[in-house]
DNA sequence: GTAGGATTCAAACGTTCGTTTGAATCTTGC
DNA sequence: GCAAGATTCAAACGAACGTTTGAATCCTAC
């Protein structure tokens, strides 16, 4: 067979997973049936239960790909950032970039379904399905607490608890910006090739969540205070 | 029938929309069947076809009885903010309050169903269904031009273009902040209860916010300026 | 009290779902 | 080149889905 040039190694989990990405994305898990996916893929219905033992267990492959690369990415990233800092504490902005920089990185890889992989994931952050959400926390857990030992390092005169929050608030800013796709084109009437200027985004978001992150403690009347 | 006190008016369609607004928030739409929905509202399976017409039509109604109230007092919050100001600028702070008040407000009507509504809308924004997009879309538009035009009086320094950005971001920390439930938890062990503190969530997130939407313009290396 | 519209009811409709099965086919090691 | 494991295939499984039906029941107005 001279045409077939090199055999891919799991070609057919690999295709699975990319045409997963794209309809996930595009309809959700409920809404995706396993026979759209499977024709969609162009492999037998029953590719999906033997390479992988369920619908529920691809969903959860199909994170593990790219989640772990993704916030390995991000740690690697602050490791260099302290390192070539040498004890001295970092700027915020560049801890935002560290961690947003993986994200934003993958939309521009509109070709290999990363884009589809970012958008699939911003959504999946208030996925009803409770073991989706146990899956994407678990995943993401060693790299937020370093992200906020990194953050608490470079803003101490936030507390912890209003740190927390922020970071809460940071998480979703970036969630909600890569996932929704045409409600910003609501608020207005944006050029939708905007969104994907990775670089002009990028300074986007930093403007604004560095200057959240770095905001005056909140007055309440509420005599509550900070620990 | 000396034990019926009133007549309630709409007691079934009432019913199927309180319940439905619960397994919704819980389960998710497609998730959740209309013999579960029925059983649980104690009702025939066949009251959401004759009150609604279908699943979808309800889901429609859904909105539409907290969605169109929600942002009219939006708007007439920011109505009477601009009145008693007499044709003085307002401050961004006033603004958001008056956005994000109505849906803080909300999640504290525990009793009436109010919190499941907030936290269902959050993750609605990212549905997959376009159509339940659209018509959240279209609930909104009236009073996101509302917000936009008073921003951008409050705002004057803020390119239009950068405006529209951080509004989107805006929406993006309140929609993810009420709706995800635990994954906060995930960055942190904070109180669950703080949540619901809605005085000093408001207090937070206003903070946040302001700072947000009040940053230097971002600088970056490509020389496209803001028109 | 009785006609007539509104509502509720149990039952069934046809469709689609995720998964399983067992044989057929391909791939690999010797 | 052949046994053995890995993979693919067509077909079917039982269950659950949203919706429809037509009779039964309730409510209201006269």
């Amino acid at each position: 067979m001279p045409l077939r040039a090199i055999k891919p190694e799991h070609e057919t989990r690999t295709r699975i997973l990319d045409v997963a990405e794209e309809l996930f994305m595009q309809h959700g898990f409920e809404a995706t049936s396993m026979r759209l996916l499977t024709s969609t893929a162009r492999v037998n219905l029953a590719a999906v239960n033997y390479h992988f033992g369920s619908k529920d267990a691809l969903i959860e492959a199909l994170f593990r790909r790219r989640l772990d690369p993704m916030n390995a990415e991000r740690v690697a990233a602050l490791d260099a950032l302290e390192q070539q800092a040498g004890g001295r504490p970092l700027a915020p902005e560049q801890i935002i970039r560290a961690f947003i920089g993986a994200s934003l990185r993958m939309t521009e890889d509109a070709k290999g379904g990363g884009r589809n992989f970012i958008r699939l994931l911003g959504r999946t952050y208030t996925e009803p399905a409770k073991q989706i959400r146990a899956l994407i926390g678990q995943l993401y857990a060693p790299a937020m607490e370093r992200f906020k030992t990194a953050l608490a390092g470079a803003l101490p005169e936030v507390p912890l608890e209003e740190l927390v929050w922020r970071m809460h608030f940071m998480f979703g800013t970036l969630s909600y910006t890569l996932a929704a796709t045409d409600t910003v084109q609501l608020i207005a009437g944006c050029k939708p090739e905007d969104r994907y200027d990775a670089q002009l985004l990028e300074a986007r978001l930093v403007a604004f969540l560095a200057a959240g992150l770095l905001a005056p403690l909140p007055q309440h009347g509420n005599v509550r205070i900070a620990a």
